[in-house]
DNA sequence: TGTTCGTTCGCAAGTCGTGCAGATTGACAT
DNA sequence: ATGTCAATCTGCACGACTTGCGAACGAACA
């Protein structure tokens, strides 16, 4: 998503008002690569302005959702996640602690798909389930070393 | 997901009881193609068997399962979907009516994927978003004619 | 037929998100 | 600076979905 300096001139130009609870959302999001609940930012944001109501957050997000600053994530751990990148990636998430990043998968478009007889797709999005590196210390019990490849940050699509 | 008859005797075998209410859930999940929730699948199950509980529903799924005789689906949609299909598929969703279908990837395996940095992965599942035929007709503004390609059960990942 | 323990059922409760309405306040004109 | 108007904020209630709990039930086996 764009700076809290251009979100405001932005809703500014349309008619939306630039209150202070959404200059603090603002913020928050802004490179928040988190991927934080409306919860989780509500707590944040509660820090910082005692008194704002998880119902503005809930508004704030959506509103910034539908323009299109930023993505709403459901990604089966119960809560929606707010995600300030609109790039063109995916995600993976950890089954044990929710934590959630991002993740570029190259090659994806052009892929055969069997089955989609008429359908119109308009979005494709791949999610990614495991165990992060934190998690996983300690619980690994496949291996006394280590399951990482050589290059941590570059793997195969499971 | 097993016939009727194999999961009777899985079920046996392993001390679990094999009661109406599960035999008729057996029945109608077997070669179900059409990803029910729970609660369609307790409206079908009342039809048949009045007074059988919506918990005894969400229960004999949720056991089925972790058995692995099924896959729970979260495709977004609001409540979660059971696919008796346990291949390896995905799955493409209709924005409007919710309609659900398997679609098969090829060569999803072996995607380069950056960002992964340490992250065990167990699982990457693709989803689809889109307008089914069904639903398209009569809504489609962008073209008269059609945009559906000339072999609709073979398309490019959007 | 009797015993046992897994199952079923109904309800309460929990989580997540939205509708509503009155009070508030940002934005702009006077 | 002040007034006006509409957008916004807040709190609460509600709806959808799912699970916890405990008493009653019944499938499996001797």
């Amino acid at each position: 998503m764009r700076s809290p300096a251009e979100l405001t001139e932005s809703f500014r130009t349309n008619g939306l008002k630039v209150t202070p609870q959404r200059q603090l959302l603002f913020r928050l999001m802004h490179e928040n690569d988190c991927h934080p609940t409306a919860d989780a930012l509500f707590a944040e944001a509660s820090a910082q302005m005692p008194g704002i109501s998880l119902r503005t957050v809930y508004q704030t997000l959506t509103d910034l959702a539908a323009m299109g600053e930023l993505r709403s994530l459901d990604l089966g751990t119960g809560a929606t996640r707010f995600d300030p990148n609109t790039d063109d990636h995916h995600h993976v998430v950890c089954d044990r602690c929710g934590d959630v990043r991002d993740v570029y998968v190259s090659g994806a478009d052009g892929l055969p798909v069997d089955g989609l007889d008429g359908f119109e797709v308009r979005e494709a999005s791949i999610l990614f389930k495991g165990v992060c590196p934190r998690c996983a210390v300690g619980h690994d019990m496949a291996s006394p070393t280590s399951t990482t490849p050589n290059n941590p940050a570059k793997e195969k699509l499971s």
